[in-house]
DNA sequence: TCCATGTTTCAATGATAGTCGAAACATGGA
DNA sequence: TCCATGTTTCGACTATCATTGAAACATGGA
């Protein structure tokens, strides 16, 4: 990952309406959940809704499928996840340090 | 953590500037950086670098302590690993999933 | 006390982002 | 084809933020 994607990609979350919307999405999980949804859950009008929506999809953090008349919105781990990676990247310039087990899911639907 | 908190911790990130420079203090690690070598290492300007840190500063995301006429700037990883956390909070709504190892340091200046 | 060095504040400027109603668009079913 | 439903685009407004030189401030040493 590039500075310019984590910027884009944390652009995307530091916004009160999208970090909803986002983490609703990742409450969803891979199953993802149809905009309209998103918007009942959060009480952001439909316009506001899609607007952020194009956001999260522009950052990688989400991703939309079609589904007839609605498009389902998923969370995308594994873009969590590799941000997550870049911002601690070369942490205490390579030294041995304590490393934690953060809770950052894959995409895949069944634990492995 | 508070949806507040998560705003600001990531809005100061999400800036091209102050995202090198959390990074060059994350990969200092817990010994940290006076500002004038944070300004000489990301070729950000005092009073630019000032301005940022300031915001990471106030997100809690990096702290400054007086060293003589030096001021030194240091990472708060406690503080990103809370937002990761905070992130992927009741991920997949609770149901097993797969969590993966993030290398997110602690404060400590030893392994333990 | 006076100076050199390191850091922060100030002020002005230009640019970018969030909000939401109304209207347009897309899809599937009757 | 026509309609109902779900989603997106458009437009206009307001608010907030990044940048940087100059000046002010703080600290330690002579």
């Amino acid at each position: 990952m590039e500075t310019k994607d984590a910027v884009i990609a944390l652009s995307a979350l530091a916004q009160a309406s999208r970090l909803a919307v986002f983490r609703t999405l990742v409450q969803a999980g891979p199953a993802g959940l149809p905009a309209g949804k998103v918007s009942e859950l959060t009480g952001i009008p439909p316009s506001s809704l899609s607007f952020h929506l194009k956001e999260l999809s522009h950052a990688g953090l989400a991703a939309a499928r079609q589904d007839g008349r609605f498009v389902i919105y998923t969370a995308q781990f594994e873009a969590m996840n590799d941000l997550v990676v870049y911002l601690t990247e070369n942490c205490c310039g390579g030294n041995p340090c304590t490393p934690v087990c953060s809770p950052v899911c894959s995409t895949e639907k069944e634990p492995s």
